[in-house]
DNA sequence: TTCCGTGCAAAATGTTTGCAAGTCG
DNA sequence: CGACTTGCAAACATTTTGCACGGAA
């Protein structure tokens, strides 16, 4: 599987774009995160390494990104102040979020096929990308309720 | 069953709150509207009525309802930029919207139970809430590709 | 050397808040 | 009357943009 970096140096050649070090930065950042970091999350991570590396550079790689289609963005309910990227593609993998620790689990379920074909068929639209998202507490937040 | 007015009157009554013309015009077009405004849309509506109510009265008013549990907001993909208000409980039903016309289709599926049930077991946590949205081209505008 | 990309500061957007004035009970 | 609400303007948080300078090809 090749990763996010491989992916944008060959989309850059192609367009005539340029590899700078920021980007790089920012790309070996992104194929190493696990999760779904905030632009900012992400600037801090960048900066440990590059201090001198801006928040809207950072901003203006993950749109690229989002444009070429290498990176997914998504907002939590309970958090959906700033919007979160996934290095990896839409409809890949679904979400539960702990509404205690904020902790995301991923997950993934044939049947979430099954209703978009249903729903296909039905309403005669053609779906291009499902989204389910779970709420409410992790099995150790769960835990810790039932104690109090 | 109760309509948003009737239950945010008994919820004001209790809660020594006051049922102002501002409240009482929100809520009333909350009750018939279809879709799922944003505040501004929600002002705009509201302001035909009443020119002079105000975008924050809108929003703190939102904000109450959805502290009382009796609106749930949302966010669509293409649209992310403004929170959007429901009427409706979460989970009630689930949505499809078009990334061409924008319009919202919602839709209901008994799997969604099914996977929510079977993630609770293999993750041992306590779903809530489950969201599921679909993105993609309704019917009219993929029959308005095909032509062209 | 030539554009493309960057940092910076300012603008834009959406939402929240402080406060004086108004109103419901 | 007195607490709760409102409108307004200003504050806030997040994201985008214009521009002069710097760096990859």
């Amino acid at each position: 599987m090749p990763t996010l970096y491989q992916d944008a140096s060959k989309l850059l050649r192609a367009q005539g774009g340029r590899m700078t070090n920021q980007r790089r930065l920012i790309l070996q950042i992104l194929d190493s995160v696990s999760g779904h970091p905030t632009a900012e999350e992400l600037c801090d991570l960048v900066n440990e390494c590059d201090p001198s590396l801006n928040l809207s550079t950072v901003y203006r790689t993950l749109r690229w990104l989002e444009s070429e289609g290498l990176v997914s963005t998504r907002r939590f309910l309970e958090d959906n102040r700033q919007e979160r990227f996934d290095p990896a593609l839409p409809s890949e993998h679904h979400h539960f979020m702990c509404s205690e620790c904020k902790q995301v689990i991923e997950f993934d379920h044939p049947y979430v096929d099954e209703i978009r074909n249903q729903f296909e068929e039905n309403s005669g639209s053609q779906v291009q990308n499902a989204s389910l998202t779970f709420y409410g507490l992790c099995e150790e937040c769960a835990e810790k309720k039932k104690e109090t």
